[in-house]
DNA sequence: CTGTTAGCGCGTTCAA
DNA sequence: TTGAACGCGCTAACAG
């Protein structure tokens, strides 16, 4: 009895034989692998067309050893950061050949190397990681044998590269903008110091300042978590040291809804009172009372320019670490003074 | 001569050799499998711990034809409807020990057939579509084994199920809520209908405008697309019609933040001269000026219960389609007209 | 240039 | 209850 010829998934096997050839020379056909005359290629390929041949990728991945596949963790992918990373290197990814598989690891910096170890048993030929892990030699363990670009973090030594934001130069224009509009006391919200985009952020903010004289009390630059209670929390407390700051400037852009809240509370006006502007521009930002000033950057750029040091680094032997910048620019609206007039303002916001 | 011992990756068969069984019974322990004796199974398992012993997911899935991945097409993951969906999605997916591979469409519905192509390729088991398909009988010819889960669209006769949202009592509460204030002139910014879910909210507008004997003319409900630029587009001929309506209501948070744009543009106070609500809740709603009355839900919930779905279609023989409704709820502030205190609205803002 | 064949690592059937 | 062997679909090494 046999079984009956219900039209199941060709396989490589049937493409050979409508082609009348071995199945080595099917998979050299379809492959473009080996010599090979133009005539039977052709005739494989015609052959392959016509069934609907689709190669398994289960089998090719378990022969070759390569999965086509990069894993990609994210603390949060809900947040507008780590969506447009994430868009950014799936369309570079797809446009390679490779696939995304994505892990949401949370918060918890513990779930993060559980993340990685089931990423790496399931075969990825690499890693885009945009969360610092626990523990880096533990990290380092299981990433033995796996490429790995870090994203909006610098970890010397650990993968091979990095993708992070031109942090100081960011900052460095917020100052130079709230210096411009004649400030000379500066408060900042500069986030937390634990990942290196904060302590770049932090650290630029005070190099501008001091560059240009300003004051550099530490009364004026508090620290905190990367949320918006922070920002309120952080910003009311820079509202009330002795000699108030004249602006406030901060770190990202939770701190500046947060900051916006807590100037607001307290009867302040925006900018006349406190000028702001924020490090990370958001799509809302024009539709803010006042409109935001902030400091802008294509998101998306990152994963793509992720995607891309990942697979040089897999497809190269040796790769060598390397660190890509991502540029920043000042996009300037109302809450820091400038005259933005409402017309633009509408213009933008519709965009 | 011997290949040196690297401490490469264990596989099956050494952790059967170091139980002393054979490779079979080794597969059976670790799977709890078949009939087996107590004392073994506990050999094989302390042999694969003592090991590190990780199983090859490509291999197992070439033998039993399931890849316990599952595949989510989303249009453009970085809106934050999309992002809630895919962390919902994750975040169970995770938990049943699947993994999420994800594929973003981009707002071509031709490539969308592409990205299902791409994904039964890979052999997933199952889709999470949250994008309509160009051509359905396309798409559910590609879709012949695998089960699929529509999001936020219904698609009879495709997949089996969807997860939409309660679009039509969603629209009631905005019409209500705005009918308690006094208005019975009531815009619309409804959207455009090449979706269920657009269909639904333009339904459900009309249906609870009539219910209560309002002003349904035609003149009060325009389209667009989903989009800024069309919610000010929308908005502004809104305001130009003969009589003004006292309201306006929108069907989503884009055409909300156009709309808001086109009111101050026309130089009309919110909620004085014209009222305002939207479908959708954004995590700044709160810090718009004003602050912006919505009918929101739980976006991360839609992923879940997508997910849940999904997998008992796939465990299950002979899968019913099914539907689920994700609930909705007014959140009140002050766009709408609403008593909405500075206190209250910091406390939510930063919470 | 092309055919043949041995696995990739695992689950599962048939025998014992 | 366990062992041995086969094969999932494909690529690569070798033989011709």
């Amino acid at each position: 009895m046999s079984t009956a010829p219900t039209t199941r998934r060709p396989l490589l096997a049937d493409v050979a034989a409508k082609a009348n050839v071995s199945i080595g020379t099917a998979s050299r056909a379809l492959n473009g692998r080996g010599e090979l005359s133009d005539r039977t290629r052709l005739a494989v390929q015609k052959a392959a067309e016509e069934l609907g041949f689709r190669p398994s990728p289960t089998a090719r991945s378990l022969r070759t050893r390569r999965s086509l596949t990069i894993g990609l963790v994210v603390p949060h992918i809900s947040h507008a950061f780590y969506a447009g990373v994430t868009e950014g290197a799936q369309a570079t990814l797809e446009e390679h050949g490779y696939r995304l598989i994505l892990v949401d690891s949370g918060e918890e910096p513990r779930r993060v190397g559980s993340a990685l170890q089931t990423l790496v048993d399931q075969e990825v030929d690499g890693l885009l990681l945009s969360t610092a892990p626990v523990g880096v030699e533990q990290a380092r363990e299981t990433l033995a044998k796996t490429p790995c670009v870090c994203i909006d973090e610098l970890l010397p030594g650990l993968g091979v590269g990095s993708v992070v934001l031109e942090n100081a130069a960011g900052m460095g224009l917020l100052v130079e903008h709230m210096a411009g509009h004649g400030h000379t006391r500066i408060g900042c919200l500069a986030g937390p110091e634990d990942r290196s985009s904060g302590r770049e952020r932090r650290e630029g903010f005070l190099a501008a300042v001091r560059e240009r004289g300003l004051d550099g009390s530490p009364e004026l630059i508090r620290g905190g978590d990367w949320t918006i209670a922070s920002g309120y929390r952080e910003a009311k407390a820079l509202l009330e040291v002795a000699e108030r700051p004249s602006a406030i400037v901060t770190a990202s852009a939770e701190l500046a809804l947060g900051a916006l809240a807590a100037v607001r509370g307290a009867g302040l006006s925006i900018p006349q009172d406190v000028a702001m502007a924020s490090f990370d521009d958001v799509y809302f930002a024009p539709l803010l009372e006042p409109p935001l000033t902030c400091v802008g950057y294509d998101t998306r750029s990152i994963g793509s320019e992720g995607a891309r040091l990942l697979l040089a680094a897999i497809e190269s032997e040796q790769p060598a670490w390397s660190e890509s910048r991502i540029g920043v620019e000042l996009v300037a609206r109302r809450s820091c003074g400038c005259h933005y007039d409402e017309t633009s303002q509408l213009a933008e916001a519709i965009a």
